[in-house]
DNA sequence: TATGAATGAGCTTTCATTCAT
DNA sequence: CATGAATGAAAGCTCATTCAT
């Protein structure tokens, strides 16, 4: 099944690219990550702006996926918040190589194509603040702007990670998300 | 004078790389956009690299001048970081390109030289860093990890720059060292 | 019956590479064309370059045959050179991505194999020769060397078959062996 | 001066398209018949194909030059034509290479720009067709159609030339103007 | 010091050909 | 015989850097 090899190119271009940034990275060194050809990488991906692309866009999906389920249970805005960051960042400390490509190369502006990417930022900034604008109408929060608050919040997140993963410092990974909730909750209100 | 090319080069650099990203911008860019010939260029840097380099470098020069002047001052720690972001953030309002240089290029990894860059980023994180340590000794702060406590407003405040200048929102970087301030003193304790 | 797949190949090949020229001319275009898979064409040309020898080999077995054929029946040169004519237009005139081929790529000079297409050429040029040669044997032309007849009439005709080919000129194509009997006309004696 | 080096790619390109053709003659080998690093061949060239283009332009616009002399000398029709091809063998027997290269590639349809190129060719046919058509209505030749006669004489030339230069045959080449310009007397009326 | 033409290593991408199924 | 994914050599082109003027 040719997926298989998909995956196989995904994850060698993570891991390449994490290491040394997409830019430095040739089509040769994924290639030979992933035990393939180079020529076998274009019956997969159209071009090495596009392997990016998809590792993006296989993420955002993740994060979309993990906030339909959690909206699903109905939980309560907080709980939200703390589940949210938890599966965040534990598919982090599990693949930190990802997590450096999301974290760095988000500002990639290869041209004029990098829908997914900027896209990738702005979709959770979003989701982020539908949750606070959401909790302002319930009253849960205090009363401040949940657009300022969404952006205040992912800069942070992404911050820690970028930090953490930087040094690497898989402690500060593991105390990240506690620490970022506590946060949080000096806005809500009970 | 000599230094004036360096400073037409510096500021050119920065407006092409704001706009068309590190990688994607040559030399010939450059040096068109200081309306020098290309060769000029190396009798003031050594390499492309190198000119990423300078700029942090300068743009790290500023933050420890303020940092230090504000030292000098001897006021108190809430005021000291009101201080701080305002100024900081005035910079970039006045020079969005600079800004938008800074925060994007930051994970630059051109193999084993990017020295300054990634010094940019944790030479201010400690000063941050400090600052909370101090204040923590003061007993004006709560009693919060410092080094978390930087890392998490250093990432809140970057990112606040860049969502800001991508769309460019020049409002919400007019509001936010008010709001990222108002962020912190809740974690003050009077 | 297998050798229907390699009519298959060989019409295809014609259609495409009149189209877009046999270097521009992918042998995945080919396959597509033809409803073929890729691997398919190698069991019945053992190279990209084979394809178009075999159709060139096939165009200079058919005049040859046309020749033959007209030799047999014991005409004047005259009513011999219209024949010939007459049919080598028709051809064309419902087959025009074989004109065009056989016009355009006939200057193939794919490394050392180009036998076959250079020999085409060749080929029919001295079967002209061979005409005037006799004819001026039986005094039936005026004594003009029969070599650079044969060169003259051969580019006449292929330039009139190109030009009305590119444009498309069908009128042109119509017109074209009459036109030419007429120009020959006049090397003839009676 | 640069214009220089733009003669040598130029004549260098000759020399290795006549030998190997277009599309089997790589950069390097340009540049290296030219003794010159490939990257210069950009500084005056686009792309390979605008150094064909620029092969064709020049040709044309020499031609264009010849005739527009001819006119101005005010000559007889015939007188026109036999000075026209004079010079235009007298340049083939000097050059080969340019003539292979003019001869051959001439059907280059290297996607859409092949402006000049396919130019080339129309423009000569009408020139030749002027002639014609102005030789008409002096009464100086007989009453058949200008263009295909045009094009049935510019595909005798380019016929004769071809032939010769592949072989390569330098007598054909110098009694082709001579042999051309009887079967042209025969249309004339005196 | 300023210039910009020359350089060539290095990159992405293509595509004829192979071969296991 | 048919298939089409895998292959990797090869090509066009770019661009940081050099250096003679």
């Amino acid at each position: 099944m040719g997926q298989e090899n998909k995956l196989k190119i995904r994850n060698a271009a993570v891991q390449v690219i994490s290491e040394k940034g997409f830019y430095n990275t040739r089509m040769l060194d994924i290639a030979e990550e992933a035990e393939l050809a180079v020529g076998t990488l274009y019956n997969y991906f159209k071009s090495k702006d596009e392997i990016l692309e998809y590792i993006f866009a296989k993420e955002m999906e993740r994060r979309m996926e993990i906030i339909a389920e959690l909206k699903a249970k109905d939980i309560s805005t907080k709980k939200f918040l703390k589940e949210f960051l938890d599966r965040h960042f534990e598919v982090l400390i599990r693949n930190p190589h990802l997590g450096r490509v999301v974290v760095r190369e988000k500002d990639f502006s290869g041209r004029e194509k990098s829908g997914n990417i900027q896209q990738f930022i702005e979709t959770l900034i979003e989701a982020l603040e539908d949750i606070f604008v959401e909790a302002l109408a319930n009253s849960e929060i205090k009363d401040i702007d949940p657009h300022l608050m969404a952006v205040f919040f992912f800069g942070a997140i992404h911050g820690m990670i970028e930090h953490a993963l930087t040094k690497p410092d898989i402690m500060m990974l593991k105390n990240a998300p506690q620490f970022i909730m506590e946060r949080i909750e000096h806005i809500f209100i009970n």
